[in-house]
DNA sequence: ACCACTTTGTTAAATAATTATCAATATATA
DNA sequence: TATATATTGATAATTATTTAACAAAGTGGT
C-alpha cells in the first residue's frame, strides 16, 4: 500500500504537521486545488522544498494542475498516523498534567486519554474531564488491561527516568517527555521531547541580539 | 565586552540551553572540568561539534585541560540571556495559560510574571500565584506602566493573531507562542513558538515506522 | 626542567538539506 | 483539436551543517 520509504529526514519529518495544518486552513477557506508556489507563499517555503518534501511519500500532484486539498490533507494525515488511535495516559497530575489533559488539540490528533497518575494523595482520586487520577503504583496493571500505547510524562526532572523506567517495564513504546530531562529508554522505545525551558531561553537569545 | 558574532546558525543556538542544562547537572555532581570528548559522550554529540559550536561564542576551553564547569555554564547563561530579567505578561489564562504561571522553569530563565489576561469575565479578577488575570482591555495601558518585555499567547487559535496585534500595537517585541498558529508580526518582534500538537504528530509518525 | 599525554581551536573534508532548473505532462482556451 | 500556459517530479547545483584531522599549547608526573 504504502510506497517504501528510505530514511526520510526528520527535516522533512517535522514540517508534515505544518502541512497538515495549511491545508486544514485551506479547506476551510473552501480553496480546493493548490500549486506548491502558492502553498510555499502562503507557508513561507519555497514551491521547491514542497515538491520536494512531498515527492518523499508519493507523487500527490498533478502537472498543470497542483495538489487536491482534501486528498492531500488526507494522505498526510494518514502518514502521520492520524487516522490511528492511541490509548493515553498522562504521568504527573499537576498543573502542566491537568492543562494537557484538558488540551484540545490532543484529542484530534487520534490520542485519547485513558488515566491519569500521580504520586501526591491530594490528587488521587479526582477527576479531569471524567479521567481519574490514580496511585502510580497501579499503573502496570491499568497499562496492561487498558491497552495502553502512549504515555505522556509531566512530572518535574526528579522522578522523569524513574517514571520512564517504570513505563518501558510495563511494556510501552512511545512517551511524549515535557521533563527537562533527556530519558535513557531502550533503542525500541520512542521518546518525542517538548522542552519548554529550551524554547524559552532561546527567546532570551533572539531578544538580546 | 562580547567578541562580534557573526550570524550564528539557529542549529547552534538551539543546542546552547541543552549545553547549560548538561552543565548544571554536572555541577551538581560536583564535576568542576569537562573535555569536549567527555561532554559529547554524556550529551550524545561529538566532540567536535561541542567545541565547533563553542567556538562560535569565544575560546572557552583550556589546552590539555578542557572546559571549566561553572565558567562555561555562566557563559553560555549570559549568551542566553539568562543574567537579565524579562517582566512578562500571559494572556489567555484558561488550562494551559494558568500551567504556564505555575511553571517553575519560567523563572528560573529570568522571566517574572507580572500579569494575566483574558476575555473570560469568569476568570477577570482570580489569581494565579497571586497574580491577577484582568481584562484584555486593560493589557495595553498595563504593558506601558509594567514595563513589560514579554507576552506569552495562551489563547486558542481563533484569538491568536488578534492578540498579537494588540500586542504589536502596544510595544511588545517579544512572543512566546502556543496557539497553532503561524503569528504574522513585524520584522522586528520575536516570536518563538511551541506547536504542541506538531509535537504529537510527529511522535504518532514515529510510533507507525 | 623535561617528556609523554591530553585537549583545544581551527581548518579541511564529508554529509545533509535546501534551492534551482528543466523535461514531461497536464490544463485551459480558442 | 491545436496551442499557449501552468505545474509537477526529478535531477543538479548550491548552501548549510556536521565530522574529521591536526598543529599548537597546556597538563601532570618524574
Amino acid at each position: 500500500m504504502d510506497r517504501i520509504r528510505p530514511n526520510i529526514s526528520m527535516a522533512v519529518i517535522r514540517r508534515l504537521p505544518k502541512y497538515y495544518r495549511y491545508l486544514g486552513d485551506l479547506m476551510e477557506k473552501g480553496i480546493t486545488r493548490i500549486s506548491s508556489k502558492e502553498f510555499g507563499r502562503i507557508m513561507g517555503f519555497t514551491a521547491s522544498q514542497i515538491r520536494q518534501d512531498l515527492n518523499c511519500f508519493g507523487g500527490f500532484g498533478q502537472q498543470g494542475y497542483g495538489y487536491n486539498v482534501k486528498e492531500l490533507r488526507e494522505e498526510i494525515g494518514n502518514i502521520l498516523g492520524l487516522n490511528r488511535r492511541y490509548n493515553t495516559i498522562i504521568v504527573g497530575a499537576g498543573n502542566l498534567g491537568q492543562a494537557i489533559a484538558n488540551y484540545s488539540g490532543f484529542a484530534e490528533a487520534g490520542f485519547i486519554l485513558k488515566g491519569m497518575f500521580d504520586i501526591n494523595p491530594r490528587l488521587i482520586g479526582i477527576s479531569i474531564r471524567a479521567v481519574k487520577i490514580m496511585d502510580i503504583d497501579e499503573m502496570k496493571g491499568f497499562i496492561a488491561r487498558e491497552n495502553i500505547n502512549v504515555a505522556i510524562i509531566c512530572t518535574p526532572k526528579e522522578g522523569a527516568q524513574d517514571v520512564a523506567n517504570r513505563l518501558v517495564d510495563a511494556g510501552i513504546k512511545a512517551i511524549w517527555n515535557f521533563a527537562p530531562e533527556d530519558l535513557n529508554v531502550p533503542d525500541d522505545v520512542i521518546v518525542e521531547n517538548v522542552y519548554l525551558s529550551e524554547s524559552l531561553m532561546v527567546l532570551a537569545y533572539l531578544m538580546n541580539q
